[in-house]
Order: structure tokens, then C-alpha cells, then sequence
DNA sequence: CATCCTGCGCAACCGATGGTTGCGTATGTG
DNA sequence: CACATACGCAACCATCGGTTGCGCAGGATG
């Protein structure tokens, strides 16, 4: 099985700057969208950009008030988004442990053919 | 701390096709480039370009045999790789932990002014 | 040896996307 | 009212994943 992700939320998670945008409001509760642009090296548009992207996968969640907006994880989905990461991360891991351990079988079997 | 991943290490596996192309390698051992693009929905040319990527971040070895080019995974830093993406889980399964106990305690309190 | 086939690399091109600048507009504040 | 600020929209640019179309080198086969 190969591992059947869901690949928008993935690549949701998988630029940068969206990761940053996700500890920042993780770290520091809800937040506008220029209050985020003054921690990250990006414009305000470009943070823009990236919560519509996470708001469109429902990993953040708008909330307009007076001229600002406010945003806050969306905490079901991104725990869901937090599990698929762990799973692949360790079925990766359990692939690896096999490769080592044939690995180390074909180093012993030639060495008792030498 | 802002969990200083290494950006290149992780959108090299942030691409779903090279996650993929990751997963071949994995499961049947070395293979050449155009082997790989028999089992994906993409041209040679494209799984060249990836393996290239891969190559470049360390991830994947290049072996020339003959006409062929064989590649095969560089365990150790597909570990490092794997190691990264489980720390990432960890510490957003931790923030999330944290925040869910922040909501409770704001909501008890708000429930005791009530 | 001549020929053919196959696996690869290089280059041009295309669409999506992360990023920028610039502008218009609406909401607060002196 | 006038000014400042937070936002959205639009145009534009570079990069990247992907394709097609070559040309070339390395093996098989007559």
C-alpha cells in the first residue's frame, strides 16, 4: 500500500512559509494577517495567499472583525493533517528497518561465501 | 524554537511524485530512470528531473552501469529525512496537546463567571 | 563491420504557484 | 472631516513540475 495520503493537505503543510505561518499561529493564538507578515520574511500579500490556501483545506479558519481578520487553527483538521505526517513518517520508518535488516543478511551470506 | 528544519531535506520529500518515486526505491530496491516512470503516471524526463533533485539533496545515489543508470537510496539520509518529518509530528502533536488544555482552561473559567 | 534499438541527457516550451509591487477601498481615529 | 491602517484585487516575475522533441552513446543482431 502506498501509503494513500491526502495530497492537498500535505502540500498544504509542505511550503515553508505555510509551515511558519502554522507555528506562529500555533505559538501565538489567532492572528491578522499583517500582524503574521511582521514575523516572517513576506510580504503581507504573500501571507495572505498562504491562508487562503490553508483556509481552502480547512487547516485555519477567517473570522472578520471590524477592518481586520482574524485566523485560528482549525484544531480537528490540522491534528488530522498531524497524523498523516507521523504515519507516513513511520511507515517510512518501518521500510527502512527492513532494507537494513536484508541488507545486513546479504553482507552475512557473502561473507560466508568468501 | 521554530523547529529549524532543513528546508531543501524537506520539500524534496514535499513533492508527491518524488514521495513516490521514494517509495519505489524503497520497496524494489534500485531501479533506473525509466524503469521508475513505467510504475508512474509521469514521462522519464520527469522522474529524471526528480532523481536529480534527490541526488542533489543526498537523498539518492547515481550509478552508471553501461547504458543505464542505476539509482538506490541512501539510507542514512533518508533516515535523517524521516527523523526530521517525526520530529516536526511530534512537536505539532505537542503545541496541539498544549492549546486543547488552553481552550479548557478558558473555558471552565468563562464557565465559572457565568 | 553495419544496423538497429534502447536508455539517457539536453533544450524549448507550458501551466501552476510563491512572491513582489501598486492601487483602490473600507473601517477606525485625531 | 481628514488621516491612517488593514484589507482585497490585479498585474507582473521567477521557479518548478511536467511535457514534447531532439541528438547521442552503448549494446544486441544481421
Amino acid at each position: 500500500m502506498t501509503a494513500a495520503i491526502d495530497d492537498d493537505l500535505w502540500s498544504a503543510i509542505g511550503d515553508p512559509t505555510r509551515r511558519r505561518v502554522l507555528d506562529l499561529l500555533l505559538a501565538g493564538g489567532p492572528g491578522t494577517a499583517t500582524a503574521l507578515s511582521d514575523e516572517l520574511p513576506v510580504t503581507r500579500q504573500a501571507v495572505a495567499k498562504h491562508l487562503g490556501v490553508l483556509d481552502r483545506v480547512g487547516l485555519v479558519h477567517a473570522t472578520p472583525a471590524g477592518r481586520e481578520t482574524h485566523y485560528r487553527i482549525d484544531e480537528a483538521q490540522f491534528a488530522r493533517a498531524v497524523a498523516q505526517l507521523n504515519a507516513v513518517g513511520s511507515t517510512w520508518d518501518a521500510r527502512l528497518r527492513r532494507i537494513k535488516q536484508i541488507a545486513e543478511a546479504i553482507k552475512n551470506a557473502s561473507e560466508e561465501k568468501n
